[in-house]
RNA sequence: GCCGAGGUAGCUCAGCUGGUUAGAGCGCAUGAUUCAUAAUCAUGAGGUCGGCGGUUCAAGCCCGCCUCUCGGUACCA
């Protein structure tokens, strides 16, 4: 590996549409201040950067739902998300945003190089364009009905109903959110990074050049290439977010993901006017802490930008966690399936360090993980109060009852002390090193190591015992203790920095660095600590079952929102109606779709006549049950191939509220070909 | 379907290029102990390493097939 002179440390930027919660912290933010910390402490030169991601359709939308400028949403949650890091001591240089003004200064720059550099193609395409509002529409901007699952009120990329993603083109009556009118395709020229230029580049470089990165990582990056890169549009029709800076492109703004990153740049432009040092002297180190989910931007997207400006360096590593699940079902904002930062604090009062060590000795790092409200009270109580704590705490409370806290003159040490004081630097090398490799978990509990092996020499040299009969070796006893717990006030220092910071005030410590861990004597005879206090409180089964509640609430209110029927369609005429031809029909054969997941190839007996239906059931249904199950089919819509198969009409599906698809038949068996109206 | 990541003790996870009786923490049981937030310390019970087959003197680790979970992708008239 080569040697850094220093360490740049970029954090995923949240999306300022809402606040941050536990799983952005576990998967990014308190594995990189883990991480710079242990840096820092070491005395080495390293920046840790963050901040919001401000641009973007879903701020536009919500801020349009809510009656406010998408300034003034953004303005609230970078608020809401900068104070919530600074109180779990999330230690950046800078959090800073993109939309301020070296932001806007930096991305325009950076687009306009590439530009220069003809690094970009240009192609025209068809959008949706609203003709009452003069302006193009964004995906997330049209809803119409899902062409898939028929329901109404899905959006242009994405059904929420169903999940499919979807082209905006795709939906049945199309609307436009913003005039309510509906929207004309039209022409309009955006600019493509063609990242299968890159490709051969981005195979060597990741594939051969950067085995070593975590195997999750390495994988998706693989599967991505392997699929084939496509150009991806890095402008669109926006009127939010860093203008395109070249002529002919008003009312164009850049695409969010390709301004994001650059923010990474901004920040630290921001920082400091020796930016460049950081960002492009091949002696600094560049690493990416990310989700699971930004794993293409930051390994394939992202370097290809930076490769094509040509002066950067590219990431030497981007250690990307999976995802933290909560009590057994995924994280949602929508569905306020979540345990939110700042309301965490509110009820957990001066408890960051809990969290912050619950997360870490449970995260994400090799796959999904969960986080459960009885495991982070255990993890609390068994742990961090009953050994870290409870070792600290007897410690103390010996120095102070036998010498009136000062650091006694320790006598000849036996085998046994011997051990004990080079066990030390063994559990601060094992911790060192698993942070090296970025496995934080590991590290996490080597150095809880180090307070279990104050509790064993405790319980092995009983001083509470000695101190009747041989006072003398007592100094001795109490002396290495009480190394044990400095070296436990720096080496906590990265994990539980609040905790750390208030035992070394405890014990009268000052400045620290790295250097000290793993000494034997880090306090001086004659030293003198302060007074003791707890470092952690027991959290009790009513706090948690308070927890507890709050997500059982959650729930129901989910479930009742799903309950409600989406409105009512437009009116249509008679006319319109009976233009639809419905029949009964039966099903004769059945078989699954080769090569797909959710597709059934029907054969339905009409009444008329027997034709081959293929419909997206086959998550429900296996094809030998339906055979012989009477059905209703719409038979006069225009017959249309999937998957090489031409599928002539469609079944008639109700879709319960978890998505389940449930035939719609005759209630008892009628002549097949009986209309259905 | 295809691609990727996973499936190891009740729970959360380690297991390097295949090599003696498969490990840790928590939980559990028993014992010791009382300086300490009834905390601690010691000992122990728990595993056909997702399933089947193969390669090998030897497989949790390699190969094939199957199965389950998560993510990506195709497909949903």
């Amino acid at each position: 590996m080569t040697n850094f002179k220093r360490t740049l440390v970029t954090t995923a930027l949240p999306y300022a549409n809402g606040p941050v919660h536990i799983g952005h912290l576990a998967g990014v933010y308190v594995p990189a201040d883990i991480y710079v910390r242990y840096l820092r402490l070491k005395g080495e030169d390293v920046l840790l950067i963050g901040g919001s991601d401000e641009h973007g359709v879903p701020i536009t939308l919500k801020a349009r739902n809510e009656g406010v400028t998408p300034q003034d949403i953004v303005d609230k949650y970078h608020g809401i998300i900068k104070k919530s890091f600074e109180d779990f001591g999330i230690s950046f240089d800078i959090y800073s945003r993109t939309s301020n003004e070296t932001h806007f200064e930096t991305a325009s720059g950076f687009f306009k190089t590439l530009y220069d550099k003809g690094e970009f193609i240009e192609k025209e395409s068809e959008q949706y364009y609203d003709e009452e509002a003069g302006q193009f529409l964004a995906d997330r901007y049209i809803t119409g009905t899902c062409p898939h699952c028929h329901k109404e009120g899905a959006y242009g990329d994405q059904c929420e109903s169903c999940g499919t993603s979807l082209n905006a083109t795709d939906l049945i009556q199309p609307k436009s959110t913003i005039s309510g009118s509906i929207p004309v395709r039209k022409a309009t020229k955006h600019w493509y990074l063609p990242l299968d230029k890159h490709e051969s580049f981005l195979r060597q470089w990741i594939l051969e050049d950067h085995k070593e990165w975590k195997s999750n990582v390495y994988g998706q990056c693989k599967s991505w290439i392997d699929l084939g890169l496509q150009p991806r549009a890095v402008s669109r029709d926006l009127n939010w977010g860093v203008p395109v800076p070249v002529e002919g492109a008003e009312g164009k703004v850049l695409y969010v993901w390709f301004d994001a990153p650059i923010g990474y740049i901004s920040a630290t432009r921001e920082l400091t006017p020796d930016w460049e040092k950081y960002w492009k002297d091949p002696e600094t180190r560049l690493l990416h802490f990310i989700g699971k989910d930004n794993i293409v931007f930051h390994c394939i997207v992202f370097p290809s930008m930076l490769k094509a400006e040509g002066s950067y360096n590219l990431p030497d590593n981007v250690p990307a966690n999976e995802f933290l699940n909560l009590e057994g079902d995924k994280i949602s904002t929508s569905r306020n399936w979540a345990v939110w930062l700042h309301e965490y604090l509110t009820e957990f009062k001066d408890k960051q360090d809990v969290l912050r060590y619950v997360l870490t000795a449970n995260a994400p790092e090799t796959k999904d993980n969960d986080f459960t409200w009885k495991d982070f009270q255990a993890r609390n109580n068994n742990e961090l109060v009953a050994i870290l704590g409870n070792f600290v705490n007897r410690s103390l409370v010996l120095t102070q009852k036998y010498y009136e806290g000062v650091v006694p003159t320790p006598g000849p040490f036996d085998t046994f002390d011997t051990e004990t004081l080079n066990s030390i630097g063994t559990f601060v090398d094992k911790t060192e090193e698993a942070l090296k490799n970025f496995k934080f978990r590991e590290a996490i509990k080597e150095a809880m190591n180090l307070a279990r092996l104050g509790n064993k020499y405790l319980a092995d040299t009983e001083p509470w015992k000695l101190i009747k009969t041989d006072a003398e070796r007592v100094k001795t006893i109490m002396y290495i203790s009480l190394q044990i717990t400095a070296n436990l006030a720096i080496l906590m220092e990265p994990f539980l920095p609040f905790s750390a910071q208030k035992l070394r005030t405890m014990l009268n410590m000052g400045q620290v660095d790295w250097q000290q861990c793993g000494q034997k004597e880090v306090l001086k005879p004659g030293h003198t600590i302060h007074e003791a206090s707890l470092l952690f409180q027991k959290i009790e089964d009513a706090e948690i079952q308070e927890q507890l509640d709050k997500l059982q609430q959650s729930k129901k209110d989910n479930q009742a929102a799903a309950k409600t029927a989406t409105p009512a369609k437009e009116n249509i005429t008679f006319d319109e109606f009976t233009k639809m031809d419905i029949r009964t029909g039966t099903i004769l054969e059945a078989e699954k779709v080769a090569k797909t997941k959710k597709l059934l190839q029907l054969k339905i007996d009409t009444g008329m006549d027997q034709r081959t239906v293929v419909s997206g059931i086959a998550e429900f249904f296996q094809p030998e049950d339906l055979i012989g199950r009477q059905v209703s089919i719409m038979v006069n819509l225009a017959p249309r191939k999937i998957k090489g198969i031409e599928s002539q009409g469609m079944i008639l599906m109700a879709e319960d509220a978890d998505g389940k698809l449930v035939f719609v038949s005759p209630a008892s068996p009628v002549k097949n070909g009986s209309e259905i109206k």
